[in-house]
DNA sequence: TGTCGAAATGATATGTTGTATCTTTCTTCG
DNA sequence: CGAAGAAAGATACAACATATCATTTCGACA
């Protein structure tokens, strides 16, 4: 592992459990829309659009929701550290550990759309040396790698 | 200088016939459609986005660009190294060294919009290493730091 | 427990970014 | 010149994102 603290990671039932906790803990209410959201994110293989998600909780709900609702609640989850938006690919991902912080790296695999993410604190550590060097004060550090996962590459 | 060959910044005059020369080496004409996007884009002082160009190209020409046009320019500007896209922002910076290929790190200022580039191809080496390291076959590593720039931090 | 203020969500409209398709024009080269 | 292919134009539309205002829900507290 490329970190050396420990941390879990979180799924299913206990990932919600915990993006519940963290949400939470900031002062945030966890709301049947936000549990909403948050079960439709983490139930995507890949990063999925607002839109995407929008579909997804209109149909589990129902009913229409519109996609400023989702974008509001995917905003909150990203600045609680529920969720992460991939931004080459416009779309978002769910948090496995959002009881910690890091600069993390998604590998982005163009053939099947799979984000994985890696937490290497000693890479995005250089990459903000780097930009801190050069006069630059840095507030998040975006390192995403376009490429075939090792799947992709087989067939 | 973080990497060890020699390159020439080109601005200007010099810069365009770079980016020129670059094209046609790789056996693209450059017209004059493409030589008033390279323009456009090579005055923004920030990332332009399409249609920031579209409009620039539209006002330069005195008759309406429609925004396929620049995207389809932008796109082969990409592909040749004349330009790249700062994805985090959804727009375009001309290459101040076209002729030299590097995986770029853009400082994107948060405040007043500037995005500085730097080069340090160590830095994006380990990124590539670490993604290889997870089985990742790498086409394109995307760094981009968000933050303030030195200007922005002192007012 | 009722009600008041704040927070969250809904409805709707619109702005911005990016593509697809087909037609027309331009360039190259025999 | 004339044919073939590359580039650009016209048009429409898809996908992503935000703004504004109305309505509902939540939580605190008398």
């Amino acid at each position: 592992m490329a970190h050396a603290h420990s941390h879990v990671i979180h799924e299913g039932a206990s990932l919600k459990q915990a993006a519940r906790d963290t949400l939470e803990k900031s002062g945030q209410q966890w709301t049947a829309m936000r549990a909403s959201v948050f079960d439709a994110l983490a139930q995507f293989e890949r990063p999925a659009s607002a839109y995407d998600i929008a579909e997804a909780v209109s149909k589990a709900e129902g009913r229409r929701i519109a996609a400023n609702s989702i974008y509001r609640i995917l905003d909150l989850f990203v600045a609680s550290n529920l969720a992460r938006r991939v931004e080459s690919v416009n779309a978002y991902v769910a948090n496995a550990h959002p009881d910690c912080q890091h600069d993390c790296i998604f590998l982005v695999c163009d053939a099947c759309g799979q984000a994985t993410h890696i937490d290497d604190d000693s890479l995005s550590g250089n990459v903000r040396r780097a930009a801190e060097k050069a006069g630059f004060s840095v507030k998040r550090p975006i390192i995403e790698v376009h490429g075939t996962c090792a799947d992709c590459d087989k067939n």
